[in-house]
This record gives C-alpha cells, sequence and structure tokens, in this order.
RNA sequence: GCCCUCAUAGCACAAAUGGAUAGUGUAACUGACUUCUAAUCAGUAGGCUCCAGGUUCGAAUCCUGGUGAGGGUACCA
C-alpha cells in the first residue's frame, strides 16, 4: 500500500519531527541537485521559522540528534542550512527490490482513488472525416491518462463521443451524391438534381466504392472537395442546406446512404482505437443526444433559464462574466451545445454511482465548456464536471484543418513511421522471421509515436514534425525500450533464474553507487505515478522513464552482471529483474508496449 | 477592445510546485563495438530563463506593468 520510496522518507521525516517537536512530512525531503551531495535532503528554511532559530542551526541539531542506530539511512551531512541524507545502499536495494517483486501489477499504486468512479470522456474525431494526427494528441494523452488513473486507484469509465450528424455530414454525403450524379449524367446526357436520388442509387453508388476505399480518408476528402467547390460556387449552399434537412427529418433515402458510410468510419475508428489501446467502454454518439437535446432546451425556456435572442436561444451568462451561450441556432436547428446538455443527462442516467464527469478536449474549448458547466449548474446538474484542456497540435506550416485539407492523416503518419522502424529493425537482425520483425517494428514505431506527444507538457503547443518522429535516438520512447531490452537481454543469458520473493539472494552484498542510483530511480515511480494521477500528466512518467532508462543504461555499461562473482551476479539478476519490471510498469503507465528484442 | 495560454542553449523540451552551481535530448566537435545488443556510452562547447520593476533569507517559478506568439470572444465543432 505505502510505497517504498514513501514509507522511507515518512519513516526519515518523522524522526526529524521528532528531534526538532514540529510536524515533518515525507514531501519536506526532496531530492538534492547533485548525487554526490546524498539521496535525500531537507531543507531547514520552513521549520526555523517556525522554531525561529537560524537554519544553519537547526541543520546542525538534526544532524547531531537524530543518531546513527538506522540500518536505512547511513550518512547524514549539514551542508548550511540543508541536511543530507544518504542512504545505506545495500538495504535500500535490497528493500527496493522486494517491493517491486511483492507488488506485481500494483507497484507504485498508492490509491488515492479509492475505487470511486470516474467518467472520462475523450476520443472524440467525427464520422465522415480522416482522423488525422492533431486526433493524435488526445487519444494518446487520454489513454494514458486513464492507465494513470485507473492504476492510482479509480474506477475509470472510458467514453468517445462522435460528431455523426450536422454541416460536416450534410457537405460530404451530398458531395458525394454530386459527384456520382455529374457522371452519370455526363454518360446518359441527362442532367439531375441531388434530391431526385432513389434508394436503388444510393445502393449502387455505395457498390462503386472498393473497399479499401471506405475510410476516413475517403471520406474526408469528400469534405474538403465540397468545401472548396461551395468556396468557389456560393449558390451551392442552398443545395447542402437541403441534404442537411432531409438528413435530419430522416429522409429513408438519405438516412440509409448516411447510416452505411458512417458505418465506415465507426468500423475505422474501432481499428484505429484497438492499435493504439484506447479501450473505450460506451461510445456516444450525437445522433443519440440531438432530439433529447432539443427537448432541454424548450424545457430551459419553459423553466426561463434560456431565453430568445435575436431568434436563437441563448443562456444569459453575463452575471457570471460568461456572456450569452447560444444552445439552438435560429433556424431551430442544434448545435454542440444542444446535444452536450443531453450527453450530460444521459451519461448520469447511465453512471449514477460516478463521482466525478471528465471531458479531455483541447484548449481551444475552454470557455464554451464553462459556458456549459454553468448551464448545466443551472439545470440543477450535480455531478462535479471538469475540463481538462491541452493546446493542441500544429504543422510547422500552421495549424491543420479538415476544411482546408491540409492535413496529415494518422493512417499515412503511422504507416511511415512503422516503415522506417521495420527497416531499422531488419538491417540489426537480418535473421529474424517476418512476423519478429512485423511485431517489433510496430512496438518501436508505437513508442516513438506515442512517447513523442507525450513526454511534452499538455499545456504547450505540440509542433508536429514528421522528420523528428523517425528519430529513436535520444529522448524518445525507443531509448526506453532499448534499455529494457538490454536488461532482458541479460536475464535472458542467465536462463531467467528463479531468484524472486526471498531473502535470497540477498541484494544488500550490493555497494556501488550506480546501483543505488537505479534503486532510488525505481522507487521513484512510487511518487511519480501518483503525482501523474492527481495532475493528470503523463509527462511527468515520460521524464521518469527517461531518466531511469539512463541510469539503467549505466549499471549495464559500468557493472558486469554475469561475470560477477556467484553472490553479487545474484544480487545484480534480482536488481535487473526489478529495474525491468520497473521500466516496463513505466510504459505501461503511457500505453507503450515493450518487444522482447530490439 | 476584452478574456485565456505560452515565452528557458541554434532547434526540441525539463526543472519534484519558492530552494543549493538551471538540466536532458538534438544539431557541432572528440573518443569508445573481439565485451551482458553501439537504437548505446563518455567527453568538449553552448544561458542576462523575453524586458523592466516588486515581494523575501532565496524567484525560471509568485505579483505589477510592458513586448512577442497562439487561441477564444453566440448561429462551426
Amino acid at each position: 500500500m505505502k510505497n517504498l520510496w514513501f514509507a522511507a522518507r515518512d519513516h526519515i521525516a518523522q524522526r526529524i519531527g521528532t528531534v526538532l517537536g514540529v510536524p515533518v512530512t515525507a514531501g519536506d525531503l526532496v531530492l538534492p541537485p547533485k548525487p554526490d551531495m546524498g539521496d535525500l535532503a531537507f531543507g531547514c528554511f520552513t521549520v526555523a521559522k517556525e522554531l525561529q532559530q537560524p537554519p544553519t542551526e537547526v541543520a546542525e541539531k538534526i544532524v547531531k540528534e537524530f543518531g546513527t542506530v538506522n540500518r536505512l539511512v547511513e550518512k547524514m551531512e549539514a551542508a548550511g542550512p540543508f541536511v543530507n541524507i544518504t542512504l545505506a545502499t545495500g538495504e535500500f536495494i535490497h528493500r527496493m527490490v522486494q517491493d517491486v517483486e511483492h507488488e506485481g501489477e500494483r507497484y507504485a499504486v498508492l490509491d488515492i482513488g479509492k475505487q470511486k468512479r470516474i467518467l472520462f470522456e475523450y476520443a472524440q474525431p467525427n464520422t465522415h472525416k480522416s482522423m488525422h494526427v492533431g486526433h493524435l494528441r488526445n487519444l494518446v494523452l487520454g489513454s494514458s491518462i486513464v492507465a494513470i488513473l485507473k492504476h492510482a486507484g479509480w474506477d475509470v469509465v472510458t467514453a468517445s463521443y462522435h460528431g455523426d450528424v450536422g454541416a460536416h455530414v450534410a457537405k460530404c454525403l451530398w458531395w458525394f451524391v454530386k459527384q456520382h450524379q455529374t457522371q452519370q449524367s455526363s454518360e446518359q446526357g441527362e442532367s439531375s438534381w441531388v434530391m431526385d436520388l432513389t434508394l436503388d442509387q444510393v445502393y449502387a453508388y455505395l457498390d462503386g466504392i472498393p473497399k479499401e476505399q471506405r475510410n476516413g480518408v475517403y471520406l474526408g476528402q469528400l469534405y474538403t472537395d465540397a468545401t472548396k467547390a461551395i468556396a468557389a460556387d456560393e449558390s451551392l449552399k442552398s443545395e447542402v442546406s437541403v441534404v442537411q434537412r432531409a438528413l435530419e427529418s430522416h429522409d429513408p433515402v438519405w438516412h440509409k446512404l448516411w447510416q452505411e458510410t458512417r458505418r465506415w468510419s465507426l468500423e475505422e475508428f474501432t481499428d484505429l482505437f484497438e492499435e493504439l489501446g484506447v479501450d473505450i467502454d460506451r461510445q456516444y454518439l450525437e445522433s443519440e443526444v440531438v432530439d433529447e437535446g432539443q427537448r432541454i432546451v424548450n424545457e430551459l425556456l419553459e423553466q426561463g433559464v434560456a431565453e430568445a435572442s435575436e431568434g436563437a436561444i441563448v443562456v444569459d451568462l453575463e452575471d457570471q462574466k460568461l456572456g450569452k451561450f447560444l444552445i439552438r441556432k435560429s433556424d431551430g436547428t442544434s448545435l454542440y451545445a444542444t446535444k452536450d446538455l443531453a450527453l450530460a443527462q444521459l451519461k448520469k442516467q447511465e453512471y449514477p454511482k460516478m463521482e466525478r464527469s471528465i471531458l479531455l478536449v483541447d484548449n481551444r474549448q475552454s470557455l464554451y465548456f464553462k459556458q456549459l458547466f454553468a448551464t448545466l449548474k443551472r439545470m440543477g446538474y450535480d455531478v462535479p464536471t471538469a475540463h481538462i484542456g491541452y493546446e493542441f497540435l500544429t504543422l510547422k506550416s500552421g495549424a491543420m484543418s479538415s476544411r482546408e485539407g491540409n492535413v496529415v492523416t494518422y493512417p499515412d503518419f503511422r504507416n511511415e513511421v512503422y516503415r522506417y522502424a521495420w527497416k531499422e529493425t531488419k538491417v540489426r537482425h537480418e535473421s529474424w522471421s517476418q512476423g519478429q520483425i512485423n511485431y517489433t517494428a510496430w512496438a518501436i514505431a508505437i513508442a516513438g509515436i506515442k512517447f513523442g506527444l507525450l513526454r511534452q507538457d499538455p499545456e504547450r503547443i505540440f509542433t508536429f514534425d514528421l522528420e523528428e518522429s523517425l528519430s529513436f535516438d535520444g529522448d524518445t520512447g525507443p531509448y526506453v525500450q532499448y534499455a529494457i531490452v538490454r536488461l532482458e537481454s541479460i536475464l535472458r543469458r542467465a536462463n531467467y533464474p528463479d531468484i524472486r520473493g526471498n531473502e535470497e539472494p540477498n541484494c544488500r552484498v550490493l555497494e556501488d553507487p550506480k546501483e543505488k542510483a537505479l534503486a532510488i530511480a525505481i522507487a521513484r515511480l512510487g511518487d511519480v505515478a501518483p503525482r501523474a494521477a492527481e495532475e493528470m500528466r503523463p509527462s511527468l512518467v515520460a521524464h521518469w522513464c527517461l531518466e531511469t532508462a539512463r541510469i539503467s543504461n549505466a549499471f549495464y555499461r559500468d557493472l558486469p552482471v554475469l561475470d560477477a562473482e556467484e553472490d553479487v551476479k545474484n544480487a545484480r539478476l534480482r536488481l535487473a529483474y526489478a529495474a525491468r519490471d520497473g521500466l516496463t510498469m513505466g510504459l505501461k503507465l503511457l500505453g507503450i508496449p515493450v518487444p522482447e528484442a530490439m
């Protein structure tokens, strides 16, 4: 329950507290700036103020009175206002290794969630559009946050939400039909109007689309072309409006076309989500909340919560400095807001036990969500709801827009990275089977893609650069994988000895600072993982992975395992197991797999 | 105009929430594969933390005022 890193610090903190007569907590013990100063540091400033003594004197007092009778603490030194603490190398390593072995999958768990339920919505790509790298930040961030929250003891229910109705769908389908009709009329010599569409034609048109084209990229291209066509000829706008109304009134012919094409998108999402480790418990669609949304708007009007304004329906939030919140357009059709009001209700209805509802959407929507939450509150909605924002992803050439079509689609990007990883793997392992190369390349590609997105703080705009994504050197996911694979290699050569779970082999025989540094690094995941959960920041875990991998590589380079004396060898093997498992756990929290070799 | 973010080495990012000499990667230069995998490691070089004030023992971090970039600001999502 209490992991070693917390327990060790807590123990030392309490003893310092006893010496001083004031409370000191584990959080007051931090890492010193340089490892040669010690393993932990305590700054005496705040306690000194409380005691009304100079910090340097307090530091000396602690060192003098702490006593040396402690197996875990080897040395304490006063360095000005700081107390530097050196942990007993062998003792600490041994305890850390036991901790990792004992906890297993629950390693680095600090149960802050207490199994309370969170409904976590992310993954909101629209149907009838291509999924591009802009969506990727949300998916990767979301799936990692979910993993981190679950690890920290929350009962997380995941939800996706897809815009499967609205203007973008109408445009896409209008152009789809228009294209086919134009072709037909040039063949048959008679022109037709989009609304003359028959069910037979729908089937014929759909059948004409080859299977490999039935995806978001194709539909997204239609949408982009439609937008361009309308921009060139404004008069076409009215045709799209007619189509949109036909769709909203469930015209059977257009409904069929909509259903089929939507299925292409949704099936594609299922595949893409699976490969990205995006596991969704409940898939919400805008089409299932649009009617209820309109009903809620009527209700709000009756209750006087909403009012008419310039022909549209708004909720006046001026008194909260949130302006006016538009919940129905003047032509009577729905908006994102209309549907979101109903969605919130639906979520509550389906998951009555949820303690919190969270939505992961990029920061451009932050005002919108403030307005939405304020409105929900006025409706008497009582589930604590929060918007977790992040800055969007942009290309070097500027922001992506499906409307303009300057998008890097996710399948294209993934293929590019995968091809590169495949080539690099092949060069290194000529003799491997096709399947082994495929799997390894996939794991490396996923690591490259995800880690690149996760190591950066979500509050900063991410500038996408394909060249950079194709580098697996330095601060990257594959770097961390490689460190693990090297540890794995040692274990494999030792034939995976069964040495875990007991007092022997005794890791207390280890005394090298590099071994201790590795042990401390792994122990610190117990600190990092809960914090990442609290702040919903996977970047903390990503940076922990990098640092730990670096330390692991130093251990690998300087300390021979297989050629060491028997007792040292076994102790190091045990440490290698723990390091491998700790690092693997770190990557798991990021949603990144680890190959056996690479 | 108003509101919200961001600004750290050429480039890309950190900095344990106010602590010790601001770190890591890349790119540049030097070196290390007969070794448990070189997708690695070691070294050199690179900084007025956007500017100006303030708060205090102490500021990249907090406050005020600028500058620059991006986003939002009702009938898009």
